[in-house]
RNA sequence: GGAUAGGUGGGUGAGUGGCUGAAACCACCGGUUUGCUAAACCGACGCACGGGUAACCCUGUGCCCCGGGUUCGAAUCCCGGCCUAUCCGCCA
């Protein structure tokens, strides 16, 4: 969530930054209510920790009144303390009242978009920031979409995932187990080539940390939850790995932090069946590495081109046309600042597909995390976080075996040999 | 799953109900000394939210796992919860 204090010292900003995420002017209206809860707040506070340094001070006397064994005078000043403690009581009731509400409030209030961000109200108003220059693969007019050649060549079983677990759960088999594999390595590799710490976290998280990198209470119904354990299944390993710095308080000299992790990514993804989620193209459970940074706010933005460029390295590795979106006001993530999204074209779906998404939150999410690090004055202050996939399996999968189809099998891009054992998937 | 022990500042670890936001030691930081490193010595050394017009600074409140309670006063006593460790059982 934003912080008050930002809220406070720049309501221009924020509000500009509402009206670019197209809230209307009414909507608006609740930043001022925040202020203005916030104004009695702090005047509650006042009042309190008043009364409780007057009863501090009672208690004090008393005490040293006992020890002189001026009983009477003692118990007179009891009375009064006595009546400051209903009076605190009543106040500290108001206060955690003004808290919840004014909490109830920040949550409804996304992120600040940074200026870069284009206007816009739909995908479609998104910025190409990098297209797609040379001709898409030329495939025959049999061209095969993915689930198919998925069959054709027992790559993934799909029915066989039903049997199992339910829709949307693949089982890779053979020479596609094996890609999958091979992809993996491929990606962690690259991570750690580029300076990232490798982690293999768990797959599980407890309440505190789907609280701190925000799943819940927002996107309560997204995750799968172990109600006997109270755990929940990790939507992506960004959660895991983002809380390994929860209430943290890092020095300069730990800055920046990159880390980078496979995990499995479950999702129960409700209501979002129906078209273009055939395939690989939606599904419950699906396999992605992570890239995660903590960084100075002033070193944020260079950060996240860096992660655009190493994501863009791994495309171009594997030889996929692919585009790069920076994502308008309308359509980026509640939490981000500034997104850029990266699409694979399915040569044979003829659309592109969502692979990866890299963004800076800025403090955001290092504010639910009491994530700081103390700066040049030794102050202590939010860091600013940062993650991307680099990559998500599933789609990219569907893309290499579309757009490299050919009458002997699926091309493996070269890069991938050493980890698949094989050129081609057939 | 059963039994026991325990949760104090970055770490180790003390703490008769008031003089304890918390001893001591270590680490970190600043300084002095030093040819370098080391050592020694000195000093500072928690977090959050308020107030004093902003900064340096001064000051109030809260926080010794969390939530309640007893009391004029709780890290300290009582109740509930959570977590951790060890042993037993089960087990890849």
């Amino acid at each position: 969530m934003l912080q008050l204090k930002v809220i406070r010292e720049e309501k221009k900003r924020i509000v500009a930054g509402l009206r670019k995420r197209n809230w209307t002017t009414a909507q608006i209206r609740v930043v001022d209510q925040i202020i203005k809860a916030d104004d009695a707040r702090r005047s509650t506070q006042k009042e309190l920790d008043d009364m409780l340094a007057e009863s501090n001070r009672l208690a004090k006397q008393i005490g040293a009144l006992m020890g002189q064994g001026k009983k009477d005078e003692a118990e007179a000043l009891k009375a009064q303390v006595a009546q400051l403690k209903t009076g605190s009581k009543e106040l500290e009731d108001r206060m955690e009242n003004l808290r919840n509400q004014l909490d109830e409030m920040l949550y409804t209030i996304p992120n600040c978009p940074h200026k870069s961000v284009p206007k816009g109200k739909t995908p479609e108003d998104n910025k190409v920031a990098k297209d797609w220059t040379k001709p898409f693969p030329n495939l025959p007019d049999d061209a095969l979409p993915h689930w198919e050649l998925a069959k054709k060549y027992n790559v993934f079983d799909l029915e066989l995932g039903v049997k199992l677990t339910g829709a949307g759960f693949p089982v890779y088999r053979g020479k596609g187990a094996r890609l999958q594999r091979a992809l993996i390595q491929f990606f962690l590799d690259e991570a750690v080539k580029a300076g990232y710490e490798e982690i293999l976290p768990p797959h599980l998280v407890n309440e505190d940390s789907a609280r701190a990198t925000g799943q819940l209470p927002d996107k309560e119904g997204q995750m799968y939850h172990c109600t006997v354990d109270n755990l929940y299944l990790i939507p992506t390993a960004e959660v895991p790995v983002t809380n390994i710095v929860r209430d943290e308080i890092l020095s300069l000299k730990d800055l920046p932090i990159k880390m980078t992790a496979y995990t499995p990514c479950f999702r129960r993804e409700a209501g979002s069946y129906g078209a273009h989620v055939r395939g690989l193209n939606r599904v419950h459970q699906f396999d992605k590495v992570e890239i995660v940074r903590v960084e100075h706010p002033n070193e944020s933005y260079k950060a996240l081109q860096g992660m655009v460029r190493h994501v863009e390295g791994i495309m171009r590795k594997l030889e996929l046309p692919y585009r790069i979106l920076l994502l308008c006001g309308g359509d980026m993530g509640f939490v981000s600042a500034k997104t850029y999204d990266f699409e694979v074209w399915s040569a044979a779906q003829k659309r592109w597909l969502e692979v990866s998404s890299v963004s800076c939150f800025e403090t955001y999410q290092s504010n639910r995390l009491k994530l700081r690090f103390r700066d040049e004055n030794g102050k202590t202050e939010l860091a600013h976080t940062l993650n991307g996939s680099a990559m998500a399996l599933a789609r990219i999968v569907a893309a290499l075996l579309e757009n490299n189809q050919t009458p002997e099998g699926i091309k493996i891009p070269k890069v991938l040999w050493k980890y698949t054992g094989f050129k081609t998937l057939n």
